[in-house]
RNA sequence: GUGAGAUUAGCUCAGUUGGUUAGAGCACUGGUUUGUGGUGCCGGGGGUCGCGGGUUCGAAUCCCGUAUCUCACCCCA
């Protein structure tokens, strides 16, 4: 027998209506919000991604699925949405359109990472993306969006919040971080010694408790962001508190790719396992011109979609439809012509198979059909139907030419 | 990539110190003699016990390898 590949899942029957519920919801939102679908390719040239993700990144160094097709490209399907967005808005020429452009998108993403609860190989996001608005009032309507879709599927949640400061203080602020994390060099956990070079805002983020009382005196960068930053950062509190939107301060927050600047949040749930993150995202001003683009501001962000599946509760689903069955032979030519009529209308299952009346009932109360119609001996030879109403319990007979 | 635990029927799980044809509930299916469901009664099918080796007279049970899942690390959606 062969086996899906390792993280890589089937969605079929209740994760489906789950899978489907979600993405109903949240493009409904969306376009309440005037986003508009756009879909990209799953493979992408690997340089998009090593330029736009960042070679330091975890994703790019040692989680793409990266292969040699047979052109000789250097390929890799994407491990995460924004870079394929970016790429399409820069080579349709929307960049020196000017104006606003507002994208969601829905699909697989692909990193080869071990496998656990709520994180797959391959797994679905659901992203959106804003190009040409530096205010940060867009990126309030983004953090708005994602409480507007968790609240719509009934899930809790709770927001953090950062800011990754800009051009103007982050390098700095990062050279005063190195500086102080080196002086207490040899107290550092191993992990550390490596993001220093790597990542070393990282560094803050370390779990382990010896490696965080060092760190109790290491500059902050909330308090280190230039006026612009520092303002932007302050609007975007007043403007949350003013929409009722909670949401606690999170100065290690760092979001995992490089192409972050100014605002960063996450959605995170406590209610399924470590795998916390159902949402992230945050501004990325810099990443159009990076990627040859006219310099655009923009700002996105990605629900994980597996993930929430673990908290979706469906709506208690409602009956529905015909079921027409037979009970007896000569009635089943009947029963397929009259359900092929009633599809165009209405969803109708049939049962091919002759059954007594208390078969038929049970098995259209198992699909949870609204209406049981069958047809015996009497039915037939008075040209009538028998239905039942299954909810109402009320049952009637009619003329089949009325059926 | 590292470490730990798990894997028995479609699903959730029992299975005693290794000992006859491996069990239960739910699900599926047939009957209850053609007429009332979601909560009746009686019956039935379905498992090379994840896979491959090994130890043993004998392995679901012990040992080794391997795959997958789960948890933690790492990282992230």
């Amino acid at each position: 027998m062969i086996n899906s590949l390792r993280g890589m899942n089937d969605i079929l029957s209740e994760d489906y209506e789950r899978f489907t519920y979600f993405i109903n919801t949240a493009t409904e939102i969306a376009q309440k919000y005037g986003f508009h679908f756009i879909e990209t390719p799953l493979l992408e040239e690997t340089a998009l991604f090593k330029r736009s993700v960042g070679e330091s990144s975890d994703i790019v160094g040692k989680e793409m699925y990266q292969f040699i097709d047979k052109g000789e490209n250097d390929v890799c399907l994407r491990p995460e949405g924004t870079a394929g967005v970016v790429r399409a808005f820069i080579q349709k020429k929307l960049d020196k359109a000017g104006g606003i452009h507002r994208y969601f998108y829905h699909g697989a993403m692909f990193r080869y990472e071990r496998p656990q609860k709520g994180r797959l190989r391959q797994f679905h996001q659901f992203g959106v993306e804003s190009f040409g608005i530096d205010s940060v009032y867009e990126d309030a309507t983004m953090i708005m969006m994602v409480s507007d879709i968790l609240k719509a599927l009934g899930i809790g949640y709770r927001l953090q919040l950062n800011s990754l400061g800009d051009i103007n203080c982050m390098p700095a602020y990062k050279e005063n971080l190195i500086d102080y994390v080196r002086k207490c060099k040899d107290g550092i956990c191993i992990d550390c010694v490596r993001r220093l070079e790597t990542n070393p805002i990282r560094v803050l983020d370390c779990k382990n408790g010896s490696c965080q009382e060092l760190y109790v005196d290491a500059p902050k960068l909330l308090q280190n962001l230039c006026p612009t930053c520092s303002n932007d950062f302050d609007t975007l509190k007043k403007i949350l508190d003013d929409n009722s939107i909670d949401y606690e301060i999170d100065t290690n927050l760092v979001r995992g790719l490089d192409y972050y600047s100014k605002t960063a949040f996450e959605f995170i749930s406590n209610d399924i396992g470590s795998q916390s993150a159902i949402a992230g995202g945050g501004r990325y001003d810099k990443l159009v011109e990076f990627l040859d683009g006219r310099p655009t501001p923009a700002v996105g962000f990605a629900i994980g979609i597996e993930r929430l599946m673990e908290l979706i509760v469906m709506p208690e689903s409602l009956r529905n439809g015909y079921y027409i069955g037979a009970m007896d032979d000569e009635a089943v030519d009947l029963v397929i012509k009259l359900a092929h009529a009633k599809r165009k209308t209405d969803k109708t299952t049939i049962d091919y198979k002759t059954k007594n009346l208390q078969k038929h009932l049970k098995a259209a109360d198992k699909i949870n059909a609204k209406y049981c119609a069958v047809i015996g001996s009497n039915e037939i030879k008075d040209g009538t139907i028998w239905i039942k109403n299954l909810k109402e319990k009320t049952e009637k007979i009619i003329e089949l030419k009325e059926f």
